[in-house]
Formats: structure tokens, sequence, C-alpha cells
DNA sequence: TATAAATGTTAGGCTTACCTAACAAATAAT
DNA sequence: ATTATTTGTTAGGTAAGCCTAACATTTATA
């Protein structure tokens, strides 16, 4: 049985992972920033789950998870998303309020309520933000997601995730009127600032590049 | 803010409380027994409740919940049955299986989702247990409640509640075939042992004085 | 009322999870 | 290659919640 704090840790490690998929898979200083703690915490903590079994690290070496402490990580994300999708779809939350709640119903203890919550939602496939829900055995369905900053000039596309749960970047999105399914098409990509113009509806508007790259596309 | 463990120990006071409804509100000790804790605990727990002004005790006197720390409770008990509702009407637990997953989604902190959860489930008024749930303002409906063990030689009740909701005692309950709304007739009640003979649908069944005190009819 | 039993309290320890300040190692820049 | 910077680690401290063992107070019983 795990902590709170315990699953937190290996949910961070699990997903700064997958941010960079080639290289190196997260250090103390980032993990520290992302949990909003102190490099000396998160260094007692390493300790800790080492001894558990569920990272494996040495000394000033790479920080990675061991198949156990992948295990679990996966099955907390699982709940998180199954949660933000009952609160989506079932309790009418918006896009940008679900996360936080979730965060919490994540380290709820019960398998039966996991699989019967499950069941209960029609087997979603995707969360309200458009991530992949792994399954019960751990498997994420994980397909290549293009972002709207890799789509040429001239080409339309569909939004299909978010890259970010935070309130700041999911208000913005709303605010240039975008949804998951919400059709987009790429006006001109200015090479001197490297952002993008991009039509929605009947509106168009200039975004970022750091904006385009959080936004998932087809 | 209160953590998950002040949260308890304001439920278990209120609960307490409300059991023996005249005299003493519960004492160290039997808090201690209550929360699985060692008395040495309570009274640390204690002192550090009156800091924060929910409670009023002093060295040796009465343990009061102060209106804070009884609305707090009231919260508590509130989410709690809300949750066990959820389960039951929307998961399909059983009966005795709600109880322990609802500990934990009591502690959820979202005024909001309370609020969704309530309105989802349609404004219940009683929880799968027959317990009635506070509303937003923590008022609780509190109607007098007979129990089996006080109905008259021959005539015949509706369950309607029970008293405890621990795992022996819910199945010892279904073993009879009892549940939410049965028929139930007092055929006779056995002066010697105070044991009560029972009718439920087409079985009988001799009851215990101390069950028959768990059952709420009307 | 004196004493026994039950109940409540204090003192001192432990673990988890956090912190700051000081130090060590690895990486980057001159 | 040497220094500066970034990154990682250790040591020592704190608060929440728990514990055991010893002590104090209240209540019950002889």
């Amino acid at each position: 049985m795990l902590t709170q704090t315990e699953e937190n840790y290996l949910k961070a490690l699990f997903q700064l992972a997958a941010t960079r998929p080639g290289d190196r898979d997260a250090g103390t200083n980032e993990l520290a920033q992302h949990l909003e703690v102190k490099p000396a915490s998160v260094n007692e903590m390493l300790k800790r789950l080492k001894e558990k079994g569920l990272v494996s690290y040495e000394r000033y070496g790479r920080i990675t998870l061991t198949a156990r402490g992948r295990q679990s990580a996966v099955g907390v994300i699982r709940k998180h998303r199954l949660w933000e999708t009952f609160l989506y779809e079932k309790l009418k939350f918006t896009w940008d309020e679900v996360h936080e709640v979730a965060e919490q119903l994540e380290h709820i203890q019960s398998a039966k309520l996991v699989d019967r919550l499950e069941e209960f939602l029609g087997h979603p496939q995707y969360d309200p933000h458009g991530d992949p829900i792994p399954d019960a055995k751990g498997v994420i369905k994980q397909e290549v997601r293009l972002t709207l900053a890799e789509v040429e000039e001239g080409r339309s596309c569909r939004m299909i995730a978010v890259k970010d749960n935070s309130m700041p970047f999911l208000q913005q999105v709303m605010r240039l009127g975008l949804a998951l399914k919400s059709r987009i098409r790429v006006i001109r990509r200015n090479a001197f600032d490297s952002t993008i113009e991009i039509e929605v509806g009947k509106k168009s508007h200039t975004v970022s590049q750091k904006f385009a790259e959080h936004i998932f596309v087809v």
C-alpha cells in the first residue's frame, strides 16, 4: 500500500519521462519543481521508493521506474482520467475544473470502484482532455500525436487533445472558442516569430509557437 | 482546511454524542476505541482541535463540539452518505460494501462536487442504510425512530434503517432476507432471554435483543 | 471514607514528509 | 584544463499523528 504522496511521486516520474521520449528521464530538480517541493525532499523520497522497489537509481545517477513502479503510476493515471471523465460527463464540470478534483479522487483505493466506474461510464477511451485512459491491465493506447505547431500552412485539422491541464492554459484555449473536435485551419505561419495564424469557426486568431505545441490534432 | 484525521475525529465526536442523547457526550477512552487509536493520541488531537476552535473542553472535563466543529462534522457525514448512495444506486455496490469506500470519499474537498453529486442523485433524503442525508446547510431531518426491539407482539412493521454499518451486522441482516422496506411481523417475544421471533416473507427466524435494537422500523 | 478501578493526561519516542543551509559531483563555459 | 554553474546530496530541524509507559484524577465499591 502506497501513501498519496508516494503515488504522486510515481505519477510525476512517469509523466516527466513520457514528455522527453528519447534520452534522459527526469532529475531531482525537475521533479521537485513539478511537485512543488524542494530537491532535498525529492531525494529523500527517492530513497524510500528505491527501498520499496518502485524506482531504481544510484547516487547522482538516472532515475527510472521499476515495472512495479510503472504499474502503480499507470494505475493512478487510469483513476485520474476515469474520474475526470465522470466529472465532465456526469456532473457537468467544465473542462478546466475537472483536473483539480481528480487529483484528489485518483488516490481512492478500491479496485472494485475503478472497475465499476469504468463500466458506468461506458468504457471510455479518452478523458475530457483527449488523453487515453489506460485499461485495467495498464496498457495505454498511445498513437503518434501531431501538434498544431507541426501543421503545414493552408491545411486543416481537428483538435483531439491538449498537452497541459492547467487552468491558465485551458482557459486560454476556451477563450479562442476551441474545444475537443474543433476544426482548425492554419492560415499562415510567420517565420519571424514562429506565431501561427489560425481560423476557428469564422474567427481567426494568432497564437504563439508555445501555445500551438500544446494542442494535439489530426 | 482540516486534515482527514481531524475530520475523522470530529465525525466520531458527533456520532458518539448522537448515540447517547441525554447526559454525557463521549470520553477520551471511548473515542480512542471508536477510532482505533490509543487514548494518548486522542488527548493530543483534542488539544489541537481546541486550539483550532472546533471542540471545547478543559482538562478532565466534558468534550463538546463547537458550532464550527459540528458544522464540519455534519459536512463530512453529508458527503459520506451521498457517496454511499452513489455507490449503491449508480455503481451497484452491495449494502455492506459501500461504507468502507465512502470512508475515503467523504474527505474529498470540493463544494461543487458535493452539490453536483447531490443533484445527480436526485436530491436523495436517505442513504442506503436508511440514515438521513444532511442538507447543504447542515440540517438533519431526524425523526424519532422505533427499533424492532420495541415492537409489540403480533404487530407488523417495515424496516427503514439500520443502526450499525459494520460488515458482520449487515451480512447477518442480509442472511435473514432483510432489506430496506422489508415487512416484518413480530410473532412472539420471549421474556426469558429477550429473543424475538419474527416473520420475514414466508420464513420465520429468532433474533436476539441486541440484533433487534439495531433495526429501525415504522 | 478509604481504597480500588476506570478514565484521562503527560513525557518521551517514532515515522512521514516537508524544510534550510552547507556541501559534493557533474556539466558547461572560458 | 580549469573554473563557474547547475544539479544532486547530506545533515539537522519541524509538525502531524501515532505509540508506550508512567502518573494524575475522577468515579465506583467495599
